[in-house]
DNA sequence: TTCCGACAGTGGGGTCGCAAT
DNA sequence: ATTGCGACCCCACTATCGGAA
C-alpha cells in the first residue's frame, strides 16, 4: 500500500495539513499559558447610537449589535439572551430587520460568501470610533459575494480588509464571527425565534412553526415585524418550497428504542444523502437537509418523481448508490456523486443513484405534517411503490415486538445498510426538530488506541488539550494514526487528560502537543472510510472517546491488522 | 424538587469546485 | 498539474437552561 511508505505516524504531509487555522492561532494562543480572552472594548462612542440602538435619523449602527452580541455571550441565562436580542429587533428599522436578524442569529443574509478564516486571520488595525452602519456592512458583503473569476481571492481579501479597517475591535470580532459562522454568543436560531416572538408580540410556538415551514428566520421576521402576528398564518407548507426536515435522536438498541416508543415502525436506515423531493405538475425540485437545491445534480431522482402517480406532493427520503450486486456503495461514493455539478451526465453514468422514500409531507397539495406517522405512511404507500420505499416492520410493545425489531436490524445490516430508525406510530412530522419520536440505532465498534498527540481546544475548551490524535499499533512497535477525536469527553475527563498529556509532552508548537505514545483510550466509531490522509489508508468515521485506559499499556493497544480485519 | 427536552458548542473525515501557485 | 481554501455532505457527544412532571 503506497500510503504506508510515508512512514510517519500521522497524516501524509503531501496530503496537506489536517488542521484548520483560526484567528486565535496568531494571538496569544491557548498554548502560551494564560487563557485567551478578548481584549476589553470600552463603551463610549458606541453609545452615540443611544440606548435604543439607533441615531435620530434612523440609521442603525453596527456597534450596538456588536455590543449586544458581547452582552449575550457574557450572560448564561437564556431568558436574558432572548430579552437582549428582542430589544434590538424591536428597535430596528424595518429595512434593516432581515440583516439584523441574520447577524444576531450568527449568519450573513448572503449565506456563505467565499470568505473563511484564512482571509480573516490578519485584520487591519481597528478603528477608534464606531461609524459603520448596518446598511453599509450589508452592502459590503453583497459586493463581496459577487466577486468571482481570476483575482477573486485578492479582491475579496482587499474588500474584507477595507471593511474591517473601518470597524472597532469589538466590531471586528463580531463581523469575523458572523462571516465565519462562529459568533459563539450562546444564541443562534432558536434564541432569535424566541426574541422575534417577543418583539412582535406573537406566540413563540407559532413563530417557530412558521420558521420551520419557511426554512429561515429572516423570511418570517420580515413579514412578522411589518404586518404583525397575523402574518404567521400565511406560512403554510407549499409544494415547491422546502421545509426543514425532521431529524432523529440516537438510541443504543432497538429494544431500548421500542421500550421508549411503545409500538413502533422500524425502518432501514440508508447511508446516503437526505433529500426532500417536491413535485408540482411537471416541475420537480430536490433539496438537501440544509435546504440547498440540488435538482440539477440528480436527474434520475427528478425522473423517478415524475414517474409517480401523484401530481402535487412532497416526499422525504434518501439517495444512495447501489452496486451491480444490489448492495449499497460506500457513503463516500454517494457524496462524491451528489457533490459533482460540472459534468452531471458523466458522474451519473459512473455512479447511478436511487432515491428511496420514507415519508410524505404533502399529498395532492395538502400538507400532512400534523398527521400521525401511521396515516402519513398510508399516504406514502398510495403514492410510492414498495420498491421505492424503505423496508420496514411494525412491531408491538412487547417482548416479541422487540425481538422482531432486533431481527430486522440484523437483517438490514446483513444487506449492507447502516442501521435502523424506530418511529413512534403517533409521531407527527416535527419539521426542523430532532424529535424523540424518531430513534436511530447503529452498531458501534470499539478499539483501544494510543494517544499520539493532542491539540489545544478553543472556546470553552481553551487551555485544555482537547482533540486527540489516535494511533493503532504496527508490528514494529510504531503507531499508525487513524484519525482524531474530541468527542465524548466530560469536563472531568478533559481536565484529567490535559494533566496526563502534559506529563507525556515532548513538543508543543502552540497548536499541537506531541506526546510519548503511552496513554491508551477506548474509542467508539461507526466504521472505516477510505483515506488518502492517513498512513494505513483508512480513517475512523465518527470516532469518540468512551474512557481513558491508564491501566492498559500501549503495546496492548489494537493493531492496524485488527482494525483492517474488521473492515466490511 | 427532580427530570428531561431543546440548544449551543466543539470539532471530526471526505469530496468537489475554483483560484492560486 | 498540484495545492490551498471554502462549501457542504455525513456526524457524536456534553453542558446548560428552563419548563414539565
Amino acid at each position: 500500500m503506497a500510503a504506508r511508505a510515508c512512514g510517519g505516524y500521522g497524516p501524509d504531509p503531501a496530503a496537506g495539513p489536517a488542521r484548520t487555522r483560526r484567528p486565535e492561532d496568531d494571538g496569544p494562543g491557548p498554548g502560551s499559558g494564560a487563557p485567551w480572552r478578548p481584549a476589553y472594548d470600552p463603551p463610549g462612542p458606541l453609545h452615540r447610537a443611544g440606548a435604543r440602538g439607533r441615531v435620530h435619523h434612523g440609521v442603525m449602527l453596527l456597534a450596538p449589535l456588536a455590543r449586544v452580541s458581547g452582552e449575550v455571550a457574557e450572560t448564561s441565562a437564556r431568558s436574558r439572551k432572548i430579552a437582549l436580542i428582542a430589544e434590538v429587533f424591536r428597535d430596528a428599522e424595518p429595512e434593516d430587520v432581515p440583516v439584523v436578524i441574520a447577524y444576531l442569529s450568527g449568519r450573513l443574509p448572503q449565506g456563505r460568501i467565499g470568505v473563511g478564516w484564512s482571509a480573516l486571520k490578519d485584520p487591519p488595525p481597528p478603528a477608534a470610533e464606531a461609524s459603520l452602519t448596518v446598511r453599509e456592512v450589508d452592502a459590503a458583503f453583497t459586493a463581496l459575494a459577487a466577486v468571482s473569476g481570476p483575482g477573486a481571492q485578492a479582491q475579496r481579501r482587499r474588500l474584507v480588509g477595507e471593511l474591517l479597517g473601518r470597524a472597532t475591535e469589538r466590531e471586528q470580532r463580531f463581523l469575523t464571527g458572523v462571516v465565519a459562522g462562529e459568533v459563539r454568543q450562546g444564541a443562534l436560531d432558536a434564541v432569535a425565534v424566541e426574541a422575534l416572538a417577543i418583539a412582535a408580540g406573537a406566540q413563540p410556538a407559532a413563530v417557530r412553526r412558521a420558521v420551520m415551514l419557511a426554512g429561515s428566520v429572516s423570511r418570517v421576521a420580515e413579514r412578522l415585524l411589518a404586518e404583525g402576528p397575523g402574518a404567521l398564518a400565511a406560512f403554510r407548507l407549499t409544494v415547491g418550497s422546502p421545509v426543514l426536515p425532521m431529524l432523529a435522536q440516537s438510541a443504543p438498541s432497538v429494544a431500548d428504542a421500542a421500550q421508549r416508543l411503545g409500538g413502533c415502525a422500524v425502518e432501514e436506515k440508508l447511508d446516503g444523502i437526505r433529500v426532500q423531493v417536491h413535485r408540482d405538475g411537471e416541475a420537480v425540485r430536490v433539496f438537501t437537509r440544509t435546504l440547498d437545491e440540488i435538482t440539477d445534480r440528480l436527474p434520475e431522482v427528478a425522473a423517478a418523481a415524475r414517474a409517480l402517480a401523484g401530481d402535487r406532493f412532497v416526499l422525504d427520503g434518501e439517495v444512495i448508490a447501489l452496486g451491480a450486486d444490489g448492495r449499497p456503495r460506500p457513503f463516500q461514493e454517494v457524496a462524491g456523486r451528489v457533490g459533482s455539478r460540472t459534468d452531471v451526465a458523466t458522474a451519473a453514468a459512473a455512479v447511478p443513484l436511487s432515491a428511496v422514500f420514507f415519508d410524505v409531507l404533502a399529498e395532492d397539495g395538502a400538507g400532512l405534517l400534523d398527521l400521525p406517522y401511521t396515516r402519513r405512511h398510508a399516504a406514502l404507500a398510495r403514492l410510492v411503490p414498495e420498491e421505492l420505499r424503505v423496508r420496514r416492520v411494525v412491531v408491538d410493545d412487547g417482548e416479541a415486538g422487540r425481538a422482531a425489531g432486533e431481527a430486522f436490524l440484523r437483517e438490514t445490516l446483513g444487506r449492507g445498510h447502516e442501521g435502523v430508525v424506530a418511529k413512534g406510530l403517533d409521531t407527527v412530522y416535527g419539521a426542523g426538530r430532532r424529535g424523540a419520536g424518531w430513534l436511530k440505532v447503529k452498531p458501534v465498534h470499539t478499539l483501544d488506541l494510543v494517544v499520539l498527540a493532542a491539540e489545544w481546544g478553543h472556546g470553552r475548551r481553551t487551555g485544555t488539550l482537547s482533540n486527540l490524535h489516535l494511533g493503532a499499533l504496527r508490528p514494529d512497535g510504531t503507531f499508525a494514526m487513524l484519525g482524531k477525536t474530541f468527542k465524548g469527553l466530560t469536563d472531568a475527563m478533559l481536565a484529567w487528560q490535559t494533566e496526563r498529556l502534559r506529563e507525556l509532552a515532548v513538543d508543543d508548537d502552540g497548536f499541537t502537543v506531541r506526546v510519548r505514545p503511552e496513554l491508551v483510550v477506548e474509542i467508539a466509531y461507526d466504521g472505516l472510510q477510505r483515506s488518502t490522509r492517513y498512513p494505513a489508508g483508512v480513517a475512523l468515521r465518527f470516532a469518540r472517546v468512551l474512557r481513558h485506559r491508564p491501566d492498559k499499556r500501549p503495546q496492548d493497544a489494537d493493531t492496524v491488522e485488527t482494525v483492517l480485519a474488521g473492515r466490511d
